[in-house]
DNA sequence: GAGCACTGC
């Protein structure tokens, strides 16, 4: 196998063995050619060799002349390939070895997430022992490390779907690899709507799709029936246990569950699968005093919480190695998690899973526009994967809080892609920019109101027309990495001679929520906040948290004392950067009012409306808020800073949870509306309510 | 008067 691929290096790269420019070199070429790295011209290093041997270990390894072969004589080929199997590291050394990247064309293997593209990108240039941002690069947004000789590129799956809109038929790229296809992201759905395309335009171009379920054959139709190639995973043996009968209350029986694990099986670490923060540190409580109550009858327990809003560091500590007993007893760790441990974070040493059956998932409701997270079963293909958490380094168990029948039964055999679950706005925005008019939208095409709804917004907006068609602002909307509405705003921002503030707010807009609330110390982080309210509204808090962030120079320990999130304002300030330079590419002015003016806020608070007409809610009599023309029950969030209830108000968000909620909002003025979005405040085309009727005053 | 599954440009 080693000189099939030296072999083949050697035809792709005649250059080295004709024209070697050293003598030394060529002596120890002509000795032994195996030995040098076609890429850098150098010996291979010892490592290179250590790694070759582990790599030659991997499942996938005896199956790449089936795999070149295959590529070879079709356009497309499907790849099935459980953890273990290597397929995210090799498959893309298989297509540049057999000579794919020649005249200045890259391979490019996309990825969901910047960790892994940058991860297996260093990986990879390890194995081909080249420097990473040389042959090997990686391309994630606000970091492009690659060089003019990349030859093979890790990228999100994000940052390719934005290339092709300067690109749109992917030129630079001989190959393109759609890796971790099951998990079904947006960008990823999007990608094989257009690669369907691109097929047909560019008969030299070979996409290859990777999954780790055999959903893929679904692909393969959508592929003009492309090959598939399956791939053995490498996992340890997991045992499934369900129980007898339903579990009327899931998170008493996950507690009940890991307490018994702990007393009474032998040593491993315990991975607990729960929905959210709250649920995840009430059970890490719970457990740590059920088992401090049974004494010295068991070992002990380190508890560790695991979720995306946790600080770095504490997310670090599910690394951590359980200390060992006070007593005889085997000590063990156990993590409580989110679905972040499912996919984006592993953790080797665990022996048993917990899965109550139960995620966050996101929600769309094309009707009233909102979209929601909600607690929901989860599927089989996700329950199947988080039982392969316990099988990582050895064979392991998995409790399923289920009954076998509700497994087979109730359970979907794949989760709902996020395309059917999400507002498709910024989707059709860019899709139209790539001048694609029947929306491919891959194998699930999304509701019918999903769409007149994106289309709907797009055209209120001004970015299509009637006919569908995109204007010039849509344009130059579709530039910006951000919901139309935002893009909106910023393009319009300079009209109200403020797109320096509006800089701002989108970026903090676009980040997570940047004020932190510890359970233990509310009250001090609602203190803190307030020194940031302005008493116009959300909005404006943002831009003034932003500022003194600016102003302290964005140190760690200021924005502590001020429960202020680090990451997010780091995260801000990035996006922020990112923007202007995309502002002034498209000639939009970056300006600002006189701070000492009274129109000011004016104009900020005028500016964003402009992009968020369609989200506003009214103070009627009765002193509830409704949304107007959708007409719902909505309150202020209580973490507004809004002291009293505006006859107006804009908001950024509708939140579905204990209530109808409306979160960061602005006051505004009745008559903004009509002078701002006249088109869609046209008092001819308005549903009967009270709203209405105040405007018509307006009016007269 | 209260949460924020997870990604990504």
């Amino acid at each position: 196998m080693e000189a099939h691929i030296a072999v083949s290096r050697n035809q792709h790269f005649p250059v080295q063995l004709s024209d070697p420019t050293d003598s030394v070199e060529r002596a120890h070429r002509a000795g032994d050619a195996l030995q040098v790295n076609p890429f850098t011209h150098r010996p291979y290093s010892e490592k290179y060799f250590d790694i070759l041997k582990k790599r030659k270990d991997l499942p996938v390894w005896q199956q790449q002349k089936d795999f070149v072969n295959i590529l070879k004589k079709s356009q497309t080929l499907i790849l099935v390939g459980e953890t273990g199997s290597g397929k995210t590291t090799q498959v893309p050394q298989f297509v540049v070895d057999a000579g794919y990247t020649v005249n200045g064309k890259l391979c490019v293997c996309t990825q969901p997430r910047r960790v892994a593209a940058m991860s297996v990108a260093r990986r990879v240039a390890e194995e081909m022992d080249v420097s990473i941002g040389h042959e090997v690069g990686y391309s994630i947004r606000f970091e492009e490390v690659t060089g003019p000789k990349t030859l093979l590129k890790y990228s999100t799956d994000g940052m390719l779907l934005r290339e092709a809109m300067t690109d749109p038929l992917l030129r630079r790229y001989s190959v393109i690899i759609i890796d971790e296809a099951h998990e079904r992201t947006l960008a990823t759905d999007i990608l094989f709507g257009l690669l369907k395309e691109v097929l047909l335009k560019r008969r030299d171009l070979k996409v290859v799709v990777m999954s780790a379920t055999l959903e893929a054959q679904k692909f393969q139709g959508y592929f003009l029936d492309a090959p598939l190639m399956q791939v053995p995973g490498r996992l340890h043996p997991v045992e499934i246990f369900y129980t007898e009968n339903p579990e009327r209350d899931y998170l008493e029986a996950t507690i009940r569950t890991a307490v018994q694990i702990h007393a009474c099986e032998p040593p491993g670490d315990i991975l607990v699968f729960l929905t959210g923060e709250e649920e995840i540190e009430d059970a890490c409580m719970k457990i740590k005093r059920e088992v401090s109550n049974m004494g010295d009858r068991v070992g002990d327990i380190m508890v560790v919480p695991l979720y995306a809003s946790l600080p770095p560091q504490q997310q670090q500590r599910v690394f951590d190695v359980a200390p060992s007993s006070r007593n005889t007893r085997t000590s063990r760790k156990i993590v409580i998690s989110t679905n972040i441990a499912e996919t984006s974070l592993t953790i080797d040493g665990v022996v048993y899973v917990i899965d109550p059956g139960f995620a966050k998932q996101k929600v769309y409701n094309p009707r009233i526009r909102v979209e929601s997270l909600l607690v929901s079963p989860i599927s089989r293909a996700s329950a199947h994967q988080r039982a392969g958490r316990a099988g990582r380094t050895c064979p392991g168990k998995c409790f399923r809080l289920y009954t076998e029948t509700s497994f087979k039964r109730d359970l979907q055999e794949q989760t709902y892609p996020e395309i059917l679950r999400s507002n498709l706005g910024s989707v059709v925005l860019q899709l139209k920019k790539l001048g694609i008019d029947d929306l491919p939208y891959g194998k699930d095409p999304p509701a019918p109101e999903t769409l007149m709804r994106a289309l709907e917004l797009l055209n209120y907006l001004d970015a299509l027309d009637d006919e569908g068609n995109l204007s010039q602002v849509g344009f130059v909307m579709s530039e910006f990495p951000l919901d139309p509405q935002l893009s909106k705003m910023l393009c319009a921002s300079p009209q109200f001679n403020c797109s320096n503030e509006i800089l701002s707010i989108v970026s903090m807009l676009s980040v997570p929520n940047p004020f932190v609330r510890p359970r233990d110390q509310q009250f001090e982080a609602d203190e803190a906040r307030s020194q940031f309210c302005h008493i116009d509204g959300d909005h404006l808090t943002l831009l003034n948290a932003y500022h003194a962030f600016k102003q302290n120079g964005g140190d760690t320990g200021w924005c502590h004392k001020n429960y202020l999130n680090m990451r997010s304002l780091k995260s801000a300030d990035n996006v922020r950067t990112q923007l202007v330079r995309l502002v002034s590419r498209h000639n939009i002015a970056v300006v600002s009012s006189d701070f000492t003016s009274k129109d000011y806020y004016l104009n900020i608070r005028k500016a964003v409306l402009s992009g968020y007409f369609m989200q506003v809610a009214h103070l009627e009599r009765s002193g509830h808020y409704l949304t107007v023309k959708d007409n719902q029950l909505v309150s202020l969030h209580p973490s507004t800073c809004l002291q009293q209830k505006p006859e107006w108000v804009l908001y950024n968000e509708f939140v579905l949870t204990t209530k109808n909620y409306i979160r960061v909002c602005t006051e505004i003025k009745g008559n903004w509306l009509l002078d701002i979005a006249s088109h869609y405040y046209d008092l001819s085309n308005f549903p009967e309510c009270e709203a209405r009727r105040v405007l018509e005053r307006l009016c007269s």
